[in-house]
DNA sequence: ATCATAACGCTTTTT
DNA sequence: GCGTTATGAT
């Protein structure tokens, strides 16, 4: 009717709603963009998550109101009077200006926003209560592999899996590989089970079914690819009669599902009215797919993500993924969001200026309203002990509380030295990425009891504690009903569960049959209702697992009991929080946990994590460790354009998790692997622009004190400017016996024996051979020595010496 | 069944 | 250097 006013008033609803939000221009634009493709360009530390927040607040309550010029039927002038009164302030905005500005308000469970981490998604979960109240809980927010197991939990009959199958961690992945591999005869050696593993990464990947992969490697001619594909597809097999999927199968057949069965795939694409992907950069091309598919429907996907902090490329994320997203989507709108409130002026040129480095980029460059800062602080230690005990000297001269400081570091094995320098001086810390707690064998040993009561069919699990405590079921009982198991095509359980029908179990048979029975009682009591925590408890009972433990009084065998009793309270604590929580749904979290996932930022106690769980995070205070070439960036990565470009990344990461200072510390000597090496300062160091970083270089004076050792030229400034091939140079072993070498190292270590090719000799357990072969390897070497009627045995010559003589 | 010894490999990073 | 695994001895 009145053209003039529902432009007036669709003006005033826009600006009426953007006052709701305190957010900046562009992240204002961002909240407010609600309808079809968005690509968010989210720097570090810009208020994604912030954003993210405001957005889905923005949909609840408002629709696509702020987004759509289309206006409420029957729209009056008298509507946009109030409208302009609740504009200016006048009297407060009730209810009813709300809902007259609303349109098409959302309803929770019709938002899916997916995380990568669990951390993210309660971090999301979390604030969104705080915001909006209960019925934030129904919104969807979760990790990828999350998101997928609840789809597959409805579904997966569909696919041919049950609706309880079992969730393996890498630990299983792992070990079935192994089974596998040891089956086909293929040795681990030449098929390593990780790489096979990868390979069934990439068919996965490629959307392909384990028996076009096999083909398609056939057809390449090589018999090594072949033979992998086939042990994949053996591998495919053996979690499909186990009732169990990997990570990977929950991405994949979530995507088969969705692809291949429009039923499953219209309700979610009617059901998902907006889908929001967060760090986007880290997606695979599988989470590509699954996201194409989720949001198929109303097409409003919004990705969010970060092309400088994608650090994931070896889990097979693709960058590619978020620089070709306006090529698939070519109406899709780009914000960016470079203005950072997280760090001082002085951090963020420095990581602008280490990630400008990189070439695969989509251009984009933080600033900050904040001041310049204190300079970066650059530590150069004698030691990795140097080095861990200027970082607890640090934190304790400051003043500050422990919980201001996180140190960060390249590989999990760095963690040592600092651990220990921070007990020395009494720093209370916690350390992240080590051994989780689901990991510790007892508790795993008890959630393959409560695995396998929920899917007997999972033999990886019911083999774990089929003899576990000992109840006389020997390995050889196993192999048998293992035997005739394959036999009968039947799954192991069911084996057990009818031992005594069968005479070659012999004396097994009554205890197999004993320990079947048992796991069907407790599935009896679950099923008629037995509250978890009974069911837990009468689990131990029977079970025996406890009075196992108990009979032994070591300290160890105490702080298993102690471990056993927590994961009871982690159950129950489950159950309290997703109210109606069962024990699937228990075993799905705990499967898809990890440790970062209960960082308490409240905890009087500084972190140590590696660069990798650093993200997403932030600190005051933050020490980059073990910023040394070879170690960060990885010798492996060193020659490779593309990986080093991920590494600077990771670089960028961990320098913008920093607040107010940032320490970078680098030893020029480090013992790695048991070995003592000599390191340079790392290349992204001399990335920085020197005006920004205060050095405290000791290696100068040093230097000038000691001009005439020959090891010197370990310390010699590095040329500016580096072409290619420079990776064996980079990291130098130092020389086990050289005459520059310390002493003290040749002291510790007794000669090694002097033994040349062709020599006879006697060893204690092979009896007498000839030397074959001799490689030196650092202080050590590799020997081959072919034994008379032994065959041929690679030693480490220093070991081996102790077991043999000249002959 | 449990322990002891020796070999081996691992160090990228996570769901 | 350390932890895991394989093997063999008790």
């Amino acid at each position: 009717m009145n053209q003039n006013l529902e432009t007036r008033f669709a003006a005033a609803r826009s600006a009426f709603i953007s006052k709701q939000f305190r957010l900046n221009p562009m992240q204002l634009q961002a909240c407010m963009a609600t309808e079809g493709p968005l690509l968010l360009l989210a720097g570090a530390g810009s208020g994604k998550t912030t954003v993210l927040i405001n957005r889905v607040a923005n949909l609840l309550r408002y629709g696509c109101a702020s987004d759509s010029a289309e206006v409420p039927v029957g729209i009056s002038e008298g509507d946009m009077e109030r409208l302009k009164a609740a504009l200016r302030g006048e009297g407060s905005a009730d209810e009813d200006i709300h809902r007259l500005c609303a349109l098409r308000a959302v309803k929770p469970w019709q938002v899916l926003a997916i995380t990568f981490t669990n951390k993210a998604a309660g971090e999301l979960k979390e604030r969104l209560a705080a915001k909006l109240g209960p019925e934030a809980n129904d919104v969807w927010a979760m990790t990828f592999h999350a998101t997928c197991a609840r789809i597959l939990r409805r579904d997966a009959d569909r696919l041919g899996f049950g609706k309880s199958f079992t969730i393996y961690d890498s630990a299983d992945s792992q070990s079935v590989m192994k089974r596998v591999l040891k089956e086909l005869e293929l040795d681990e050696k030449s098929f390593p089970p990780r790489q096979v593993l990868a390979a069934c990464s990439r068919y996965k990947g490629a959307l392909l079914t384990p028996d076009e992969f096999v083909a398609q490697e056939e057809r390449s001619g090589d018999i090594r690819r072949k033979r992998t594909a086939m042990a994949c597809a053996a591998y495919a097999k053996r979690l499909k009669d186990a009732d169990a999927m990997d990570f990977d199968d929950l991405i994949y057949f979530a995507v088969i599902l969705l692809r291949d069965c429009q039923e499953v795939r219209e309700y979610y694409q009617q059901k998902f009215r907006y889908v929001l992907v967060d760090e986007y950069q880290d997606t695979s091309h599988l989470q590509y797919e699954l996201c194409k598919l989720l949001s198929g429907g109303y097409r409003n996907l919004c990705v969010v993500g970060d092309d400088d902090q994608s650090i994931y490329k070896f889990r097979g994320a693709t960058i590619e993924n978020i620089l070709s997203f306006q090529k698939e989507y070519p109406d899709a709108r780009v914000i960016r969001l470079e203005q950072n409130y997280r760090s001082t002026g002085n951090i963020l040129d420095a990581a602008n200026a280490v990630i400008a480095n990189n070439t695969a980029r989509m251009g984009k460059n933080l600033w900050t309203q904040a001041g310049k800062g204190e300079l970066l602080y650059e530590y150069v230690a004698m030691s990795e002990d140097d080095e861990a005990d200027f970082v607890a000297r640090t934190i304790q001269q400051s003043g500050r509380s422990p919980k201001d400081f996180a140190v960060l570091y390249r590989t999990n094995a760095q963690s040592r030295s600092i651990e220990q320098a921070l007990k020395r001086r009494k720093i209370n810390y916690r350390i992240f990425g080590g051994t989780r707690f689901f990991d510790r064998a007892e508790v795993k040993d008890i959630l393959a009891y409560l695995c396998t009561v929920a899917n007997p069919t999972d033999e990886t699990r019911l083999l774990r504690i089929l003899n576990n405590p000992p109840r006389g079921i020997g390995a050889a009982g196993v192999e048998k009903a293992q035997t005739l198991a394959r036999r009968e095509e039947k799954p192991l359980f069911d084996i057990l569960r009818n031992a005594t029908v069968f005479p070659e179990l012999g004396r097994s048979a009554g205890r197999m049959q004993e320990f079947a029975d048992m796991i069907t009682g407790l599935q009896n009591d679950l099923a008629q209702g037995m509250p978890l925590d009974e069911f837990y408890d009468k689990l131990i009972e029977k079970s025996g697992y406890i009075r196992a433990l108990e009979d032994k009084h070591s300290d160890e065998e105490l702080a298993r009991i102690e471990n056993v009793h927590e994961l009871k309270s982690s159950i129950v604590k489950s159950v309290e929080e997703n109210q109606g929580g069962d024990l699937y749904a228990y075993l799905d979290e705990v499967a898809l946990y990890s440790d970062i996932d209960n960082y308490d930022e409240n905890a009087e106690c500084t972190v140590l994590m590696t660069m990798h769980a650093a993200k997403g995070l932030e600190f005051p205070v933050v020490f980059i460790v073990g910023a040394d070439d070879g170690l960060f960036p990885s010798a492996l990565a060193i020659g490779d354009q593309s990986e080093m470009e991920e590494e600077r990344r990771l670089c960028y990461v961990a320098i913008t998790r920093a607040k107010e200072r940032l320490y970078i510390c680098e030893a020029s000597q480090r013992m790695l692997y048991g070995r003592t090496n000599s390191y340079i300062r790392s290349r992204f160091i001399d990335e920085i622009p020197p005006e920004l970083l205060e050095s405290h270089d000791l290696r100068s004076r040093r230097q000038a004190e000691s001009r005439c050792y020959e090891e010197r030229d370990a310390y010699a400034p590095r040329p500016k400017q580096r072409t290619g091939g420079y990776a064996s140079s980079t990291v130098r072993v130092t020389p086990p016996k050289s005459a520059a070498a310390k002493p003290k190292t040749v002291l510790s270590t007794p000669a090694v024996p002097d033994y040349k090719v062709g020599d006879l000799v006697e060893h204690s357990a092979f009896g007498v051979g000839t030397i074959a072969k001799l490689t030196p390897m650092g202080g050590d070497a590799l020997v081959e020595i072919s034994f008379e009627g032994v065959g041929t045995k690679k030693l480490m010559l220093r070991v081996a010496a102790q077991h043999m003589k000249k002959k």
